[in-house]
DNA sequence: CTTTTTGGTAAGCCATGCTTTATGTAAGCG
DNA sequence: CGCTTACATAAAGCATGGCTTACCAAAAAG
């Protein structure tokens, strides 16, 4: 059930955007705070948060950190979302054949 | 990029009860409110901020209202998700290849 | 047309949390 | 060893936003 934890997470949007911002492979915190213009503690503090939820893995090199994403918090929320949705669609489609049920009465 | 809103409503507790409290199918405002330890305003507030974000419909059907899920927003956040999750899969079995390949030389 | 039912809106309080500046820490470098 | 690099942590300010109480609106019932 951790993909509250995730949604809380993702939710502001600086944050969101320095997550989005290793979509495309892992990059150093240095790297990442220079995208945005917030400071570096800012960015740095975001990451903590990201790696507390477990959506992010740290890697220690020389002074720098190596960020990543971490597939296990994000499958959940993918999962989450998916169910979600297939139910919703189910209840859409549910709901048109009742209606075409009622027309043909 | 509507996932991005969708995000940012379902981040809080309580309001995301109230949406998978339509997850079973459409229900009026009371309804739900009384599922929740909450004030009936609250889940009021809730709602409309759920509409604002596109991700719930309501229709008036005598004095009571009658919400249900919106699938647009709800299907953007999925694709997004989805297309994150795809990205970070593929950068994972990518640094897989890349280890192994380091291993053999 | 008053009352009841079912909700939404307003105002205010208060906690959460995002940001910045300042300080701490650990690894490379000369 | 100092010094620099690269980053984290601490403290504090300030805005956002969720909750409650009080009030308002509209439809149905009688």
């Amino acid at each position: 059930m951790a993909y509250q934890k995730a949604l809380t997470v993702l939710s502001d949007p600086t944050r969101r955007a320095v997550f989005e911002g290793l979509r495309d492979g892992p990059a150093p915190a240095g790297l990442l705070a220079k995208r945005f213009p917030v400071s570096r503690p800012a960015v740095s503090q975001h990451l903590k948060v990201l790696r507390d939820a477990g959506l992010v893995d740290v890697e220690r090199r020389g002074t720098s950190r190596i960020y990543s994403i971490r597939l296990d918090a994000l499958r959940e929320l993918r999962d989450w979302i998916d169910g979600f949705w297939d139910d919703a669609l189910l209840q859409y489609k549910e709901a048109l054949e009742r209606d075409d049920g009622h027309r043909q009465n």
